[in-house]
DNA sequence: CGGAATCTTGATCAACTTCAAGCGTCGTGG
DNA sequence: CCACGACGCTTGAAGTTGATCAAGATTCCG
């Protein structure tokens, strides 16, 4: 992983002290030129929470990599009902390759700090370099198995699988001191609008949870997993995280 | 396109005379070494309606490529829900690419002509030409698109809308003599797992449509669709299919 | 013709939504 | 510093959708 440094003159907001300095930057090479070229194309943007980085149907000349923080792709019906399709975190694409226009809506749901470059730029440095393009594959291949994993637990789980599989989802993900300590992204209207439900179904869903002892609340955002195996029972089956061997470097 | 020319002596099964000859050969590119290799190293092989071509979490060596045919891909639950992810059509890969093993179920809903290929050696042939992995690269930003679409219409849409929404999706999908004669690749068990319902729903919902007059069954598998804009309005708001201009070539 | 698979229809039921009201917390402005 | 409103969360009651269970009808094929 390279790093890339962030000017102290773009003043990210909320980002701690010692955060700010050193940023990664995701999908470099081990190509020299390209690598010099990404790094001085691409130049970092602050997003505060609840910001719009991005409005589907719109035409978009920059993509943009997460580097910090966290933001909803998402997309809705005339009438207003959404779908989040996926959490964005750091490393994390924003924008569509290959396509004038977006497809899906972007909002930070705390304060970003993303790279930005202009497509063209990106889309040529790929046209440049093939490790890049397999790097790129790669991860929208792993993006793809998350999404039709999703599939799944929208389509034939019950509330309270959708409630346990995601949050031993975050538990998974969360390399935290403490791993049974999970911290929700999220509140509980997007919370809904991610597993497919309504936020009454969420509350009552956690509260059948905690009342069950198999978590424990401390502040709204803050889990404590008690009962791991009950909830691997209850989330109705765990699609295993596949060790993807990876051969394509 | 370019075309290989199937064997006489691989006997394909209930495929018409004339459509055994020549088969449409999808990722090929401009460069004569590639396309050379692939040829040579691609074997055509068959399956009936009905065989498995692929289970999930097996370790898998050939990537098949679909040249003719339907077949579904899916995976379920430990207690037998099942969830249909995509359909697969000409020019659809199977297997995953860099990764040793597989994530989902892949089943052929009628007979299917596929070519095979190694996949090390299909590896080896993208590491070789950028073009082909550019490619491959943009066939799964649409797949991705694609699947993300569903999660709107899993997590969001009601019963009719899921419905609507999919048979407005093979009408578009379908180039007939006539465009709003819709045959449907799938039995009403397998509709259902594809739209995260029962086959009871399913049939009673198209009884619904039958009784508006939006549609006529013209026997169990062939849906004549009358009037698409109420369809349309029953489709919960239609995705537009998005004009990707293929800037990535 | 017989049997399996598929489709249809009805009755009942459960899960989840909808609607409604109330509570706690936080931030802002008087 | 307190009051107020916005926002997020909780809980209850009622309503709907779609699932489940069950029984036939139809089609498909050997």
């Amino acid at each position: 992983m390279t790093y890339i440094q962030s000017s102290a003159a773009e003043s990210p907001r909320a980002l701690r002290r010692d955060e700010q300095r050193f940023v990664p930057l995701p999908f470099l090479t081990s190509c020299e030129h390209t690598q010099r070229r990404l790094n001085k194309e691409m130049s970092i943007r602050h997003f505060e929470a609840g910001e719009t980085l991005q409005v589907r149907g719109c035409c978009h000349h920059r993509i943009h990599i997460i580097l910090q923080g966290t933001a909803t792709l998402s997309t809705s019906l005339p009438d207003g009902r959404t779908q989040i399709l996926r959490l964005l975190m750091p490393s994390d694409l924003i924008g569509r390759l290959g396509s004038e226009t977006t497809r899906y809506d972007v909002t930070a749901i705390s304060d970003v700090m993303a790279g930005s470059i202009s497509r063209h730029e990106f889309e040529s440095l790929l046209r440049i370099s093939p490790e890049m393009t397999r790097r790129v594959l790669h991860s929208t291949l792993r993006e793809l198995d998350e999404a039709r994993d999703w599939l799944l637990l929208l389509g034939r789980k019950t509330a309270i699988e959708k409630l346990a599989s995601f949050l031993l989802t975050l538990q998974r993900r969360s390399q935290n001191l403490r791993p049974n300590l999970v911290r929700l992204p999220l509140c509980q209207f997007e919370l809904a609008d991610l597993l497919g439900l309504t936020h009454e179904t969420i509350s009552r869903q956690l509260a059948n949870l905690r009342d069950q002892g198999v978590i424990e609340c401390h502040g709204p955002r803050q889990i404590e997993i008690l009962d791991i195996d009950s909830l691997v029972d209850m989330s109705g089956g765990e699609i295993d995280e596949c060790d993807i061997s990876y051969v394509m470097q």
